[in-house]
DNA sequence: TTGTTTTTTGCAAAGGTTTGCGGTAATGTT
DNA sequence: AACATTACCGCAAACCTTTGCAAAAAACAA
């Protein structure tokens, strides 16, 4: 309500001039100890709070960073904004947080806000019907570095960030191999997603190299009932010795149908994923797990999009390696 | 990069004041209906934004509203912040996201951070540390409306939304006494938060009343592997007829146990829970609860702060009601 | 024509901070 | 004693917009 904190209140208090304080409590060498330490001070005891709207009319630049997602609930971006917001926190910056809800328009107005904020950066998870890269370039060249994340066009013009799929499909077959498993289920999402098909070609792709001799099924599921089903139906006519995911929901869906066969893990059967890692934490015991990490996603993310703001210019598609996490489940 | 579209260059173009521009783009009765006409098509032509900063700190207000959660991922905030987020854009709002990390001096930190971008007003989900209501205080008496939700203190000096916990309870017990469960293991979360207590004083009392000849066991912890642990060792010292969770990380851990012990539900034993609605539907069989969605507490939560905004002062606690999903599983 | 009202526009201050540059006083150098 | 340095500090402009009030212009009345 009533200002009484701020740099001329404190000026005035101790006869010195506003510029003389403002050096003061960012510890400028032109200020004597003695001043400094005075301010400080009274700084500290009438608890003054710099006025962020000042300082940044005055720098033109904030220390606000937009996000625009198609959604924040779900699966996989509320891990993302989470690890994010950890990273940008520690360099002081603050997230503003908008959803699409996958409408180009909604995308476009966000951007708008973001650019009347004077946000120091964006990152973007396009939404699926993003064809028009007009408002991202205007932002661009307006001066607000834009990142793409997950969701990413095939414009090179602009930084993206990603998970490393081929990988998260090659170590995710090298573990059952490595475990010995002779045959596996392998259940995928839809076929005509790119990230299924990355993860697989590098999945398959590993087997046929390093151990062509292992049975493979492979299955395509698009909800968890349908995954459940499929996989139901496969355990009760062949006795696998593992069951692959490539999904969190992928994996929820096949789980079930373990628990209705009520078969031991790992005794009766191997299982992996590819997964975020809360829903391999539910179970017992917990499922062995490739991460693709939604957190690593974010302060990847950051640290390409700070590059961004520094002046670096960074180009091309950033990975996120997946990692395994082995619980025993395989 | 250079500012170009600001109302002064506006003004200079077209032989104008800035104060008639600024006027005639906010539709002033004063300003005549040809200079108008001008101005706007000039602003449309040039893409003409106003810098949000000056308006900030000219009027000292800003459209941003601070959400404080101890984390973003997890069981329940972002289903929260998915529905605030919603329902604010609609108003013109947007959301500044700020982990606290049940940290009470990161949340004190981040409040400040609220002060500084004079936030609109502020959402906070106490951190379990919380004792200190002074910083909470400190920015509802800078002016700028502290509405407490989820996880709120006791305190009835500011306005808390939250599940209807009473009611949350009741159904509990009122279903579990209806499907002839005697001898019940309850598990509930930190007894030192009031969620807990409301939750526990309703599902005891509804037994008592209604009741009271069933045996109930009430245990507490403080996480999911707590929650296991408890609930491992009361499942082999006695056989429970059913097992009662309070929240989603509650159950996750119950279920752990239950599933070690490969007990059949729900004919070994019964499972209710208080949920937001993932976790129950990725067993097998599914687990009936009691529903509490984030996105309700989302969008009630706005409405409330948003009446504190304007000027009204709401008191007292608001809740978002509870219903019973049956899946079987009691 | 002169005076009065209405319509339309501009002036200037305010909001809080940052920062280049100029100024004063104290210290150091010959 | 005269001059050059160094250490501190303050002035004032700038960032862009909003808004109370005054001023100018136009319209109207007498």
């Amino acid at each position: 309500m009533k200002s009484r904190s701020t740099l001329k209140h404190i000026a005035e208090h101790l006869h010195l001039s506003i510029s003389t304080v403002s050096r003061a409590l960012k510890d400028h060498p032109d200020i004597a100890a003695h001043t400094k330490q005075k301010v400080r001070e009274l700084a500290d005891l009438i608890e003054y709070e710099p006025n962020a709207f000042a300082i940044q009319l005055r720098t033109n630049a904030s220390k606000v960073i937009g996000v625009i997602v198609p959604e924040i609930s779900g699966y996989f971006y509320h891990a993302f904004i989470a690890g994010l917001e950890d990273e940008a926190r520690s360099w002081g910056y603050s997230l503003m947080i908008l959803q699409s809800g996958n409408d180009p328009e909604t995308e476009a107005a966000n951007l708008r806000l973001c650019r009347m904020n004077r946000a120091a950066g964006i990152l973007v998870a396009a939404s699926s019907g993003t064809v028009d890269l007009g408002p991202f370039e205007r932002t661009d060249t307006a001066g607000i570095p834009v990142v793409f994340f997950d969701k990413v066009p095939e414009s090179r013009q602009f930084p993206k960030v990603s998970m490393a799929d081929a990988e998260a499909g090659f170590l995710s077959a090298d573990t059952l191999i490595r475990k010995g498993r002779k045959n596996i289920l392998a259940l995928f999402g839809d076929h005509a997603l790119s990230i299924t098909r990355k993860r697989l070609k590098a999945f398959q792709g590993t087997f046929q190299r390093h151990a062509p001799e292992t049975t493979l099924t492979i299955r395509h599921a698009r909800s968890q009932q349908e995954s459940r089903q499929i996989t139901f139906d496969a355990l009760c006519l062949e006795a696998y010795d593992a069951v692959f995911a490539m999904s969190d929901e992928i994996l929820a869906g096949a789980m079930k149908a373990i628990l209705q066969r009520r078969l031991r893990i790992p005794d009766d059967i191997g299982v992996l994923a590819i997964s975020t890692g809360l829903i391999p934490s539910l179970y017992e015991p917990e499922i062995s797990y490739i991460e693709t990490s939604g957190e690593h996603l974010g302060k990847r993310s950051f640290e390409i999009l700070h590059k961004c703001m520094s002046k670096a210019t960074p180009r091309g598609e950033f990975l996120v390696p997946a990692t395994l996490i082995e619980k025993g489940s395989v």
